[in-house]
DNA sequence: GGCACGATGTGA
DNA sequence: CACATCGTGCCG
C-alpha cells in the first residue's frame, strides 16, 4: 500500500475522481489504524460549475478549494450531515472530490458519521496528516459513470454532466 | 439582523 | 412525501 502524494491530487478533478475508486482511506482513530476502500465519488469543478460551492466565489467556506490539491474540504449540510471532500488541482483552480461511499457504507452523510469525520478536518493536509491518508494497492476496479446526485438545481449542463463514479457491481 | 435553502437520510 | 436542523450566502 502506497500513500498518495501531492502529484496525485494536483491534477484536474476529472482525472483524479475516477482514480480514487478502489483506493483506500486510511484513518487512525484512538491509535488504531483503519482502511476503507472508496466506492463512490463525485467531481465538483470550478466557479462555472453551478453545483460546485466555488460557484459562489471565494468565501471563508470555499477558501480551501482555492488551495492546491491534497487539502480536505468538509462542510455541514442540512444542519446535520458533514460532507467529506478532497481538494484537487492547482492553486486558484477550485475543485474537489466528494467522497460519497466506502465499502459497506452508502451515502456521504452516513459515511462521515460512521468514520467520525467532522469540521475539525477542514483544511487538513491529507499528504501530511498523522490521522488521515489515501493509499493505493494498485488493484484496478472497473467503474460505472452517472450524473451527480441531488444537484438538479444547478441546471444544465451541470445537472447532466457524468461526474459521478461508482465501483462497478457495488449494488446501486 | 433576517431569511431561504441545501453535494442528506429517515420514516410515514 | 414530510421534515429535522443550522451554517452560509445574500439582501437590507
Amino acid at each position: 500500500m502506497i500513500k498518495l502524494e501531492y502529484d496525485f491530487f494536483i491534477r484536474d478533478v476529472l482525472e483524479v475522481a475516477p482514480e480514487l475508486i478502489g483506493k483506500y482511506l486510511f484513518l487512525k482513530k484512538d491509535n488504531v489504524d483503519h482502511l476503507y476502500m472508496i466506492t463512490e465519488v463525485e467531481a465538483y469543478r470550478g466557479e462555472e460549475d453551478l453545483a460546485c460551492h466555488a460557484s459562489k466565489g471565494r468565501t471563508s467556506r470555499t477558501e480551501i478549494m482555492y488551495t492546491r490539491g491534497g487539502h480536505i474540504y468538509v462542510y455541514l449540510i442540512y444542519g446535520m450531515y458533514w460532507m467529506f471532500n478532497i481538494v484537487t488541482g492547482k492553486e486558484d483552480d477550485p475543485q474537489a472530490v466528494l467522497i460519497r461511499g466506502i465499502e459497506g457504507i452508502k451515502g456521504p452523510g452516513k459515511l462521515t458519521k460512521y468514520l467520525g469525520l467532522d469540521g475539525s478536518y477542514y483544511g487538513e493536509d491529507i499528504c501530511n496528516s498523522s490521522r488521515i491518508e489515501i493509499r493505493d494497492n494498485n488493484i484496478f476496479h472497473p467503474i460505472t459513470i452517472t450524473q451527480r446526485i441531488g444537484i438538479e438545481y444547478a441546471g444544465e449542463p451541470w445537472a447532466s454532466n457524468l461526474w459521478r463514479y461508482v465501483i462497478r457491481n457495488d449494488p446501486k
